[in-house]
DNA sequence: TGTTACATGTAATACGTTACATGATTTT
DNA sequence: AAAATCATGTAACGTATTACATGTAACA
């Protein structure tokens, strides 16, 4: 149950609107945590039934106008208790290893490239966090407590990312190196 | 929508009965996927009535009896089918991560804490993967095609949990180095 | 006034989690 | 015969995904 709290940090670090946050998933929030629209708006409507947050004063409440949103203290509370509370790591599930796993079962046919096409894609990733990072955190912002602690969140998935480019090229070594480049 | 094709793979590797599996995916099965009981049972229901798989001919078909199921020849396929095609990876979704960064909004307090508790769990689970690549995989048995292949899964799996190793020592340094180890 | 972009939402379905229920077999 | 263990299953709920629906604002 993390998508409120996600929200809840979201909106305490800056108040917006549902379609301002799903941008925020898609971008800087979602190096750890990714979200829909669809989600997001029914959390926002929970969240505001339990009273953790309140549509700020619009001029026209209406259909297809912007809501801005913002934390009430019984969110902050919420957010607070939960970042506390001790909770273990999720197992893993990830679909490339089973997929992996089945393939030596029903054969290999065409699953280097599509290893090749996954390596493409975490490379690209890669570069893209390598990059928020020189924006955001270039040498002289690495000081403030908060901004060290983003930083280290944002090292997190630079460094999943490595762990992914890595383990694919050795995953091609292998591939490549008995089956050749084409897999014939 | 990967659970039926981890168990159509269990099953393939060889025939089981729901409580089989579940042994299963908390051993080997558990370094890439997850699943309850409950979900492996509701599986079996529906794979079994797409036809995928059956249940071996049982002497008492009845309640509380052992059912065994195996994979029929549109299972396979299905499988196949799953392998070969094109699947991106999904966004990460995770709750350590975003509860640092929930951190830097709320306080840290007691984060550290949590944070050597991760570690050691991450630790634990490090040695138990070696020691499973030490038992299934010694270098004599690397040579044959599934053997090898399996044996890569499973250095994702060691890979992964040697990011978090890493990655926690980062964060606690970085904890320990300005708030001191109790965090005071 | 038609189209595009912005903005919020609903509906249906699939998947995952937690708690509970029930029968069969083995052990004490 | 009671208790523990093995084995299969139901029910309820919560979360995630996909497809679709609706209204507003800007502008060509």
């Amino acid at each position: 149950m993390s998508l409120p709290h996600a929200i809840l940090t979201a909106l305490l670090e800056k108040p917006s609107s549902g379609l301002e946050l799903t941008r925020r998933f898609d971008r800087s929030i979602g190096y750890f945590w990714s979200a829909t629209h669809q989600q997001i708006y029914r959390e926002l409507g929970k969240l505001e039934q339990a009273g953790h947050i309140r549509a700020l004063p619009a001029p026209v409440p209406s259909r297809g106008q912007k809501k801005e949103y913002e934390v009430l203290p019984a969110g902050r509370a919420e957010l607070t208790d939960w970042v506390r509370r001790a909770e273990d790591p999720k197992p893993i599930r990830d679909a490339l290893l089973l997929r992996l796993r089945a393939a030596a079962v029903v054969g290999t046919e065409g699953f280097a490239d599509e290893l090749r096409r996954h390596l493409a894609l975490h490379r690209t990733q890669l570069d893209e966090y390598r990059d928020m990072e020189d924006r955001q955190f270039p040498p002289e912002r690495r000081t403030a407590e908060a901004d060290r602690l983003r930083h280290l969140v944002l090292r997190g998935g630079i460094e999943l990312e490595r762990f992914w480019t890595a383990w694919l090229t050795e995953a091609l070594a292998e591939f490549d190196g008995r089956d050749g480049p084409t897999n014939c």
